[in-house]
DNA sequence: CCGTCACGATAACAGCATTCTCAAAATCTG
DNA sequence: CAGATTTTGAGAATGCTGTTATCGTGACGG
């Protein structure tokens, strides 16, 4: 193996050299693909359990094991508790949901409309699912709840995760901000998480706060948009 | 017991009588008053584990039963678990906060300083405290991620608790709306729920989202207002 | 003085996350 | 292919927590 190895390394610009490299390259893509598919079953298990739970039931670590059909012993294995779990589920919602949101993006034109896009999409997002299961990027109450616990006990985490997201909406904003269509105040300043923690918990729970249920929700979105672009006081415009 | 009540109800009136109903006033009372004592005890000892445990850090009931120096058998039987001693907090969390705001409102003259005043107070007393332990108005993270259970698991009792503060901020935005300071486009809507969860969420996670932690928090307050009042395009103003 | 009732102390039980054990299976190495 | 090594599965064991049940005691009214 490794004496091989040198020899090839030095000149070989063929054939023998890529092979070897390949066959090193899969046979530690093998291990590790093992590893990945047996992560991604107790992820998509996870997605499962969390789309088809009723709202506010967290799933338990056993049943996520059964629904993947692996084994405790593997679980903790791959995952350093439920915790970690929670995580890279919360980190690959908010993944998706920013890719989602890029593609959306895409559409528009101006920086404004993108903003706009940006505010009705995400807010979308981040309605509860009414019967339809909740994708990966629609963040179910579980999600939701940890996300809490994220924010309120692990800040590290929490910020990591929340990148793309950020990212998205602070390029969206600078954009907007340059071509004037959004006022620059706030330049340096936390705007994109006031944005986001505004349009996620309003979807979420502004309606039940104010013990308005089921509200219309084809004109909520326009409405959060209003409330995000203009705020309440009466404009000029 | 039973023919001394049905004789004195009809006729007496005197001494005796009065003695009889005072006695068994008192005796009621006594009662009563013993068992908010005690009532009264375990929310202190509530208040006081979350006001002293770090962040996140949920306390136990046995915990509490301890500080209380109670028993489990008493805490059983003034309350029908956990959750109910988590919803009384809340519940006197809130209507604390909701009492301590008007009193605060009472300052201001015109509608809007009044609105002003409630989005700048509301969102101080929703900023996560750094040291000075929370006080019954100051929303402990433990309790932040209960007020989440309740909106996510327990519609109905999150928006029975939310009363007081949403009817508070529904008068005085009703005020600002018929002075014209408002705009009424949202008249009937959820407004309020949206502010409020607003100014609580950001307050408690926007600069964690946006990980630019620790951020200047004497102009927050008044960023959070800007926000609110006139969201983030560009006015003519 | 007796009966009832509230209470405290404590054990018992159940659910869940996490760890441990042991043997079988899979994978790697030569 | 055979042996060594690692990975895996099945399930028991542990620890923490919420909740319920048991038992005895002390207070209070009649």
């Amino acid at each position: 193996m490794t004496s091989a190895d040198d020899a090839n390394a030095a000149a070989g610009p063929d054939a023998p050299v890529r092979r070897r490299d390949l066959a090193v390259a899969r046979s530690l893509d093998s291990a590790r693909v093992r590893s990945e598919g047996r992560v991604q079953r107790f992820l998509d298990a996870g997605f499962e359990l969390l789309a088809s739970a009723e709202s506010g039931r967290d799933f338990t670590v056993q049943e996520v094991v059964d629904r993947s059909g692996q084994s405790l012993r593997s679980f903790y294995q791959y995952f350093a508790g439920k915790h970690e779990l929670l995580l890279a589920l919360f980190d690959e919602a908010i993944r998706s949901t920013a890719e989602r949101l890029e593609d959306q993006l895409a559409k528009e034109r101006s920086p404004l409309d993108r903003l706009h896009c940006f505010v009705v999409e995400y807010y979308r997002m981040c309605l509860p699912a009414p019967k339809g299961r909740a994708s990966k990027s629609n963040p179910t109450p579980v999600l939701a709840e940890f996300c809490h616990q994220l924010l309120t006990a692990h800040q590290e985490e929490a910020s990591r995760a929340f990148v793309p997201l950020v990212a998205l909406l602070e390029k969206t904003l600078a954009d907007a901000v340059e071509a004037g269509a959004v006022r620059s105040s706030f330049a340096g300043e936390d705007v994109a998480g006031s944005i986001l923690s505004t349009i996620m918990f309003n979807a979420a729970y502004a309606s039940t706060i104010s013990g308005t249920e089921s509200h219309d929700n084809a004109s909520a979105a326009d409405e959060m948009w209003e409330f995000v672009a203009r705020g309440i006081v009466t404009g000029s415009k």
